[in-house]
RNA sequence: GGCCCCAUCGUAUAGUGGCCUAGUACGCCGCCCUCUCACGGCGGUAACGCGGGUUCGAAUCCCGCUGGGGUCACCA
């Protein structure tokens, strides 16, 4: 056991007490059952969208019962951080609605753990005073040639036992190796004796039993480059107590780590926060299923859905019902509401179906009126498809009849899945995008002779008249066709298919592509109303002459 | 390798010993509607990983196997 002058001489001598830290963050004020959450990612680069999966979970665990959700920057690995994530946390926070109720004006910050170095450090002196945990000089190599031994012998990696080396070391082979200018970190001094188990209880999982942990974990990183962080660990332990969170909701990949986590709080004098261990989100690569790469996968980026445009409230509602199979089969607006238990969170990862994704953004943008369409598209195209917001501006009327097609009514079109695809999908609609076909032997007449394409596209044009009336508009159609010897309607064609050259089909087609550019199209009334009839003639005779 | 977690249609799941000849949603296929494509409506395809138990009875409980995932860092 070192003395304590030794251990003062290792940190600054006004540095608070746990005493007075403890003070100083009083425990909250909370009604039974309410449960205070938190968000923690790591400023890597961009947010993951398991990330923003596990604060949906924790934010409405936090606000169904009443408590408070907060998200910590764990910022303790500065070599890591890259310095344009705070912009993107805060885009994605806000985007996907997981931005943290509190901030450092409150009492329980400063929510980034590079401000809180002092407070860590004050705990590791504490646990140095108690024997809980020691200073290692170990290098990095020493440490490579135990994990060696240790697998040569196939038994546990780690530091323990006898690669403990500097566990029991006296006072004056710490003072020699520090007056040797040799640099150090702090790690926790794990029970000794034989391995035993441990246990807890998961909210999602119930019982699990482990081995107990006998690994001297670092809590305090090198001391050969200030500031002296902490390893996570640590942070867990002595941000979640003083921070008040009553119940910790992570990635699964920490189970293991929970048994280390017990000590810790343990040593500390900690009472237990409750566990909620999330499935990861998955993806399957070549058969097999893994977790969703920040690395390798491009749609593991929150960046990536909001690029491609899917709406908020869409990728919320699929995350939620990802979370809670029950909420999936509400209707939206309920879902969004519905509390997420945890007990009723899957157990095993699920793979992200981006097929049901875009399925449930077309519901979503199917159920908006044409001003909250055009809204949405303004401001994803700001962002990112200037041109495309150039265009919708210049003549904002026209803009709102092209969206108009076929929306505002009980069964809307649902044609939009993300913004991203808005522009191939309507561009026809806007002069500025749209290059009228003027080639009467086109492939997209589908063959049709070239005489009849011009001569039907100049007769339409020739008696054309805009009305208000579907089938009148039509009946037009309908005209021309069977003034070049088509059937005017299935029902003709299918009585007397003698009678004419062919079905109406390939006639309205050519006044489609004419007005669309496309074989596919909207309702061609509604397409020619947006338009306008100027350019409705002026489409037609491009192709006519 | 040790330890941990997991296992129902292609995907997400419902299912907590009889209501299961296994339900729903997405996908896929077909039909209807129809001027095209969508939308919508109707119908269909398709699953309890394997082997042992327990029980009158098992997708549901137990054991083993197999398979998948995770973890064993001065990353979180």
């Amino acid at each position: 056991m070192l003395s304590r002058a030794l251990i003062d001489s290792l940190f600054d001598a006004d540095l608070p007490t746990v005493e007075q830290l403890a003070a100083q963050y009083p425990p909250r004020a909370l009604a039974p059952g309410a449960k205070v959450t938190r968000f923690a990612p790591s400023p890597t680069g961009f947010v993951h969208i398991g990330g923003v999966y596990v604060a949906t979970i924790a934010r409405d665990v936090a606000h169904h019962t009443g408590g408070s959700y907060f998200v910590r920057i764990e910022d303790t690995d500065l070599a890591r951080v890259v310095e344009s994530s705070g912009e993107q946390f805060a885009r994605a926070f806000s985007y996907f609605d997981v931005a943290s109720d509190e901030s450092d004006a409150d009492p329980w910050g400063p929510y980034e753990q590079s401000k809180r170095a002092r407070i860590y450090e004050s705990h590791v002196r504490q646990l140095l005073y108690d024997d809980r945990a020691f200073i290692c000089f170990a290098t990095k190599e020493e440490l490579a040639a135990s994990t060696l031994e240790q697998q040569a012998e196939k038994i546990p990696p780690g530091y323990y036992g006898r690669w403990a080396t500097w566990r029991d070391a006296t006072e004056d082979q710490v003072v020699a190796a520090l007056e040797a200018g040799k640099p150090y970190v702090v790690r926790f001094r794990a029970p000794e004796g034989p391995r035993g188990r441990a246990a807890y209880d998961d909210l999602i999982r119930g019982r699990i039993e482990q081995d107990d942990n006998i690994n001297c974990v670092v809590i305090l990183k090198t001391s050969d480059q200030p500031p002296r962080l902490p390893t996570y660990h640590l942070a867990h332990a002595v941000d979640d107590h003083l921070m008040g969170v009553t119940t910790v909701i992570r990635g699964d990949e920490w189970i293991p780590s929970v048994p280390v986590h017990h000590q810790l709080f343990d040593a500390l004098g900690f009472p237990h926060v409750e566990y909620a261990h999330i499935a990861p989100l998955m993806k399957t690569e070549g058969g097999s299923k893994r977790k969703l790469s920040k690395r390798k996968d491009p749609e593991a980026s929150v960046d990536f859905f909001i690029e491609a445009g899917y709406p908020a409230d869409a990728v919320k509602y699929y995350l939620r019902g990802l979370a809670n199979s029950r909420i999936a089969e509400l209707p939206i607006a309920e879902a969004l509401v519905a509390p997420i238990h945890l007990a009723e969170c899957g157990v095993a990862g699920p793979l992200v179906d981006m097929a049901k994704l875009e399925n449930i953004s077309r519901d979503v943008i199917g159920d908006l009126t044409t001003a909250e369409v055009l809204d949405a598209v303004r401001t994803w195209a700001a962002a990112h498809d200037p041109e495309l917001l150039a265009v919708l501006d210049s003549d904002p009327d026209l803009a709102r009849r092209a969206i108009g097609v076929e929306r505002d009514v009980p069964e809307p079109r649902k044609d939009l899945g993300r913004w991203s695809t808005f522009r191939e999908i309507y561009a026809f609609f806007f002069p500025a995008l749209f290059a009228p076909v003027t080639d009467p032997a086109d492939e997209r007449f589908a063959g049709l002779d070239p005489e009849t394409v011009r001569s039907v596209a100049t007769a339409f044009a020739d008696a054309y008249t805009s009305g208000t009336d579907r089938d009148v508009w039509f009946d037009q159609v309908r005209t021309v066709a069977r003034d070049h010897g088509y059937a005017p309607g299935p029902a003709e064609w299918k009585a007397d298919q003698a009678a004419y050259k062919g079905q109406l089909r390939p006639i309205a087609n050519v006044i489609r592509v004419a007005l669309t550019g496309s074989s596919k199209s909207p309702d061609l009334f509604e397409v020619s109303n947006a338009l306008g009839d100027d350019e409705v003639l002026r489409r037609l005779r491009a192709v006519g002459g």
